[in-house]
DNA sequence: TGAATTTGTTGTTTTAGTCAACAAGTGGAA
DNA sequence: TTCCACTTGTTGACTAAAACAACAAATTCA
């Protein structure tokens, strides 16, 4: 959602200018995703003709997305070519509301995390704290920009159900947020165009992109938080939105007959199964960090202790199966404290994954850990308005410091 | 798969070839989807220009694609618009293989089935055996053509796992085939291109293209046949295929703890808990047709037959709130009995499909029983070649006669 | 019958990618 | 060092395809 939101042109038919910013944006985006290109390169994956990828580079330059310096690195006979580098001056504000903290993050093009500051609460917020919270915050950082960098917009990743198309919250089950207008309200109070999306679905994006899911265009994505267990998935290099962009919510998937309910109140899903608070409970801890809490599950020792493991990893295993089934990925990237059951037993966890899924889909899904740790929701909500400046890089209005 | 494979040329830039070709096919593809349209609706809902549009048809009836008509449905002031329909010319072969039976059609590129023919096996046909039949039958069709007719290919719907790069069965569990060139040797066996797919994957494309989910781009399909239950999803407007081509088998989906197996061994799956052969039993039958048996299921009066029924739709239900959560889908398709338990008590079905989901996919989602019956594999297998045709309609090859 | 309206047609214009020729900068062999 | 082979960057001419503008054609409605 953005704030001055305007109607989706529903031109199926590609005119020539619809070719033109194709072109950039393709360009644009291999450039901030692989950090800095050589032009050859560039024209070898695109596919188009030297002069052209020419045109296209010098016209990102001038639109200050992109520069081009001469660090060849010597590759053989022939003329060196150029390096192009994504601009470092175009950053985006990252907001991630929590139960127990509001974080707010500065990132840049490249996906590099140039500040965070994470804000604690000492009851859940209301959104309007949250908001309040958030934008203060972005004041904050805003004022230290120096005069050269320009701001493309907030991202916000939110733990519960969002409708993309007008930045509402529909559900945070932690937050106890119902129905609230939480992109527009932080709009008005910053001045600047708020996108938002679910939390777990911009990690998802955010491991495809600069961390262990790096280039592929089929991954499945199970987060772990205090919070519970949020997922996403990437289909054919697109987020899964689905009608409203409330897709993807993969903890609260069915796997078995259960009273235990999750924290929507749901039984039987793999939030309701893999508690987190269990483990803590039996390792005698009422909070631990997902570092703390490793270490404890890589160390267990007592019977009650590996039992509830090696449970816990059955179950994340048969949920896994599932999305396997269902989507044939090229990866499966866990984070939060999945990660620590993943690492316990990985052959436990792949030998039964394996065992439930169909074995075409399964014999060659890789199962890896979450590569951003604490960056995860800031990279991924800075995605939302890069998306939407690559989407149109010569017309996406950036804000200046 | 097609015979005379050649690599995917992986240029993410777009030149003007690329334009054209995307407006002849975007043209085009309306066109057969609505079956007949005015040019000045094709300017509306391309966004291109009227001498554009113009352009694209002449080039599309030029290919013998389409043609124009000046069949003026009375529209207001103003010059009539010219009509474009699809060619009735344009044909393509489709074949489903079961354990009963082969069957073979010939289907229009408006999704008309114009000939079928299904071909009664006594025991369950090795795959030599089947693709025989199907090319026997290919042939005796093939001789009926007309002169103006052209084909686009052969298309095969296979109740199993396919690996879509180069047309091997990895695993059809009713057919018992494991690892089986189907397409090549197909392709070899009648000198047409061979394009190979998931039955029930085919399914959904059918349905969301001619069926009970036209024009949704968000679609969940799910049916049950005499071979266990198969299912296939839209996402974005695309087939769900994944990396190798094995998405979206949402019958061996696991939403509870039970010791019930499908046929390919997995236990507490929707195909496992699912069974058509209950139902048959609980009539005191062995075999029955699909519209039998929902005659039965309708008019059911034992509380042994009505505990049976409810306790199947209430897993249905279980399954489908898995499959709205993940992909809020604007509609849901049922086919085979699946339908009947659907028509027996929807409300019921409703009400605990919704109380699975996560709400705010839930509360919108529709559930509806397929259209097309026993023409379904048939419009579903011939969608693969004709989409290929509709990918590049200028340099894609039709057979003659 | 004529005005208003919409669409089809035709010739011109514009834009963006391609192509070809040449200059520029590298590594390697004589 | 000097040339040669090779690759890349740059420039200007070329081209295809979409847009545009002007006009003709076919309808409705007053």
């Amino acid at each position: 959602m953005e704030s001055g939101f305007r109607a989706a042109a529903i031109g199926l038919g590609q005119n020539r200018e619809d070719v033109r910013q194709h072109n950039l944006s393709t360009v644009l985006n291999i450039v901030r995703l692989q950090g800095t290109v050589s032009r050859s390169q560039l024209t070898v994956t695109t596919g188009l003709n030297r002069s052209t990828i020419s045109d296209l580079v010098t016209e990102l330059a001038e639109l200050g997305l992109a520069f081009e310096s001469e660090g060849a690195p010597a590759s053989g006979a022939g003329r060196p070519s150029l390096m192009v580098s994504p601009s470092n001056e175009v950053v985006a504000f990252a907001v991630h509301p929590e139960v127990d903290a509001t974080t707010v993050g500065l990132v840049t093009l490249s996906g590099k995390v140039l500040a965070k500051e994470r804000v604690l609460m000492h009851k859940a917020p209301t959104p309007e704290e949250s908001i309040q919270v958030a934008a203060e915050t972005i004041a904050k950082l805003r004022m230290q920009l120096t005069n050269s960098q320009r701001v493309a917009g907030i991202g916000v990743a939110v733990p519960g159900q969002v409708r993309v198309s007008d930045g509402v919250i529909r559900f945070a089950p932690q937050l106890k947020w119902v129905e609230t207008a939480f992109g527009p309200s932080l709009s008005q109070a910053t001045s600047l165009p708020v996108f938002i999306a679910n939390d777990a679905s911009l990690g998802c994006m955010a491991e495809r992109n600069f961390g262990s899911a790096r280039g592929f265009s089929e991954v499945v994505f199970l987060f772990a938080g205090s919070g519970g267990i949020g997922g996403g998935a990437i289909v054919d290099g697109h987020q899964l939105r689905g009608t409203a962009g409330y897709a993807g919510e993969l903890g609260h998937i069915r796997i078995a007959t259960s009273d235990q309910k999750d924290f929507s109140g749901f039984s039987g899903t793999i939030e309701a199964l893999l508690k987190r608070d269990e483990l803590l409970d039996i390792f005698g801890l009422a909070v631990a960090s997902d570092e703390e809490l490793d270490e404890l599950i890589q160390k267990a020792q007592s019977p009650e202790a590996i039992a509830l493991i090696e449970k816990q990893i059955d179950y994340l295993a048969d949920g896994l199966s599932n999305f396997v089934t269902i989507f044939n990925p090229q990866a499966i990237v866990l984070g939060g404290f999945l990660t620590s059951l993943f690492t316990y037993d990985a052959n436990r966890l792949l030998n039964r994954m394996r065992s439930g899924a169909v074995q075409a889909s399964a014999e060659r899904v890789l199962i890896r850990a979450g590569a951003l740790g604490s960056n995860l929701m800031m990279i991924g909500a800075a995605e939302l308005p890069f998306a939407a400046l690559i989407r149109e890089p010569s017309s996406f209005e950036l804000v200046p410091a």
